[in-house]
DNA sequence: CGGTATGCTAATAGTAGCATACCGGTGCTCTATT
């Protein structure tokens, strides 16, 4: 089959783009395959033209409601109609009934939680699926553990499925990420393609600030000089939005903040303002990236320190995506690995919470069998958190030792566990960030993904050397000298100016 | 851990000085109540 004569029929594309070739011939050969794509570089055409090319219907694990929106009306822009997002947007009529009718559509789109009811399960068995995909298959590990733990479960989900033809997608892999992946989908043999996570034309800096006072002045420094767009992480909602403030007391109007605490509508509304160049800086927590395919990100700044180099990269990752260009700038003050240390540790339930669930349990003579019952009371009497509580009931509904002493034992050591894993991947982090030892960040970044450095980069990272204004606004000094008379000038101005808004 | 907010005291005017408490990210789904 000519792969290049399909491509055109379907997407109208002349050629691939590096890795969506490969991929595509090891799925029609029948290879479960795992795929480590940059970012930006098509991943979603790795499994719509195999789902064009094979019988049957395309399954898509997505982790986000709006990714999954974005995915469907992509598809429809494309003049694709058998496409559905199966979730919580649908109303229980709209479910049923959508369950019944699933045979006609060609890609299914559906959150891991949703894949876990056994109706969809069931009305899933009767299709034939071509194939299974995990997109952004990094979730598995970041998050199956704790805050999504239907992640976790996806193998299980698909052994229920016939084990179908899978594909997993992501752009930020380690060693052993990838094995949790290849262990919790239960792949036995796969093929695996994968891609450097460097960025070259994306510099690293690591700047030392005494305090969190300072930092904000830096960052205000920073916002005016540098060319945006641009977005600023945060590990605090609050702070998100007291920046923001800050950021417009000093004379930056199109700034707005973004996280996970606001209202879906202005959350839609702020990202979409934001790519379509109505702003000019994002404040944000970790809940603004994910499915944000803005090209022209010309810098990410970190206020606070990611809780691993993998969610750093990632982040940072949304710069420089056409390829021009960009800066990551860590700012960093003495003391600041504390917060996501308390961050990780309030994730997971405290031995006194364990242990009053365990009381309560052991005095009420109850099963862990029907725990979920209890959930009101529990969580009453212990203070846990939803992510809490479900580390717990999903822990000791999967128990098959008997005895309820031995269970809490167990889980303790499991929970202990998670921490020890957690903080390592902090100290990973902090390291990077101030160790003693001189070295190329961009190189240790690389070692911890298990890449060699291979090729030399201009104005790499802040250990090599680098000249920050190469990243600062450019104000033409044509434009400057002309500001008044030339009316060619302004005009041109004016026509680039619509020209650009056109183009989103 | 570290910053911010709140509260207490001492002393009687508005506030200084200190102690203490609190907070800190990511999202799905279903159900009950407005």
């Amino acid at each position: 089959m000519n792969l290049e004569i399909q491509l055109e029929k379907y997407f109208a594309y002349t050629s691939f783009r590096p890795g969506q070739k490969e991929i595509i011939t090891s799925l029609l050969e029948g290879n479960h395959t795992i795929a480590m794509l940059p970012t930006g570089t098509g991943k979603s055409l790795c499994y719509q033209l195999p789902g064009y090319l094979l019988e049957g219907q395309v399954i898509i694990i997505s982790p986000l409601l709006s990714l999954m929106q974005d995915q469907v009306e992509q598809l429809m822009m494309n003049g694709e109609k058998r496409v559905i997002a199966f979730n919580s947007f649908l109303t229980a009529d709209e479910k049923n009934h959508a369950l019944l009718q699933l045979h006609h559509y060609k890609f299914i789109f559906l959150s891991p939680e949703m894949l876990r009811s056994k109706s969809v399960i069931d009305g899933l068995k009767k299709l034939h699926i071509s194939l299974f995909v995990i997109d952004e298959a990094h979730c598995i590990s970041q998050w199956g553990y704790d805050f999504r733990p239907e992640y976790l479960k996806l193998g299980e989900s698909r052994d229920k499925l016939g084990k179908p033809l899978t594909l997993a997608l992501t752009a930020t892999a380690t060693k052993e990420v990838k094995n949790e992946l290849i262990a919790s989908l239960h792949l036995d043999h796969w093929n695996e393609f994968i891609y450097s996570v460097d960025r070259p034309n994306i510099s690293l800096v690591v700047e030392t600030v005494e305090s969190y006072q300072e930092k904000s002045e830096r960052i205000v420094e920073l916002v005016k000089r540098l060319e945006g767009p641009g977005i600023i992480y945060f590990s605090s909602k609050k702070l998100t939005e007291w920046m923001s403030a800050y950021l417009r007391e000093h004379g930056m109007t199109r700034v707005m903040a973004y996280h996970g605490g606001m209202e879906q509508e202005n959350r839609v509304l702020i990202q979409q303002q934001f790519l379509h160049g109505q702003l000019d800086l994002i404040c944000a927590t970790s809940a603004f990236g994910m499915g944000i395919n803005k090209e022209d990100i010309r810098f990410v700044i970190h206020f606070h320190m990611p809780l691993q180099l993998e969610s750093y990269l990632q982040e940072i990752g949304r710069a420089g995506r056409d390829g021009k260009k960009s800066v990551a700038i860590l700012l960093y003050s003495p003391g600041d690995e504390q917060l996501p240390y308390q961050i990780a540790e309030a994730e997971l339930p405290s031995e006194v919470q364990v242990n009053a669930v365990y009381q309560y349990l052991e005095m009420n003579h109850h099963m862990t069998t029907n725990l979920a019952s209890f959930e009101i009371d529990i969580r009453r009497i212990s203070g846990l958190t939803e992510t809490q509580w479900r580390i717990i009931r999903d822990y000791l509904v999967d128990q098959k030792e008997l005895l309820l002493k031995v269970q809490f034992q167990k889980l303790t050591l499991f929970i202990n566990e998670r921490l020890q894993v957690k903080k390592r991947k902090i100290s990973e982090m902090h390291l990077w960030i101030c160790s003693q030892i001189q070295q190329c960040r961009r190189k240790k970044i690389l070692k911890y993904f298990d890449e060699d450095m291979t090729i030399e980069v201009e104005n790499c990272c802040d250990q090599c050397g680098i000249d920050l204004t190469v990243f600062d606004l450019k104000i033409s000094k044509h434009q400057v000298a002309n500001s008044s008379y030339n009316w060619k000038q302004q005009l041109a101005n004016i026509l680039l100016v619509s020209e650009r808004s056109d183009e989103k």
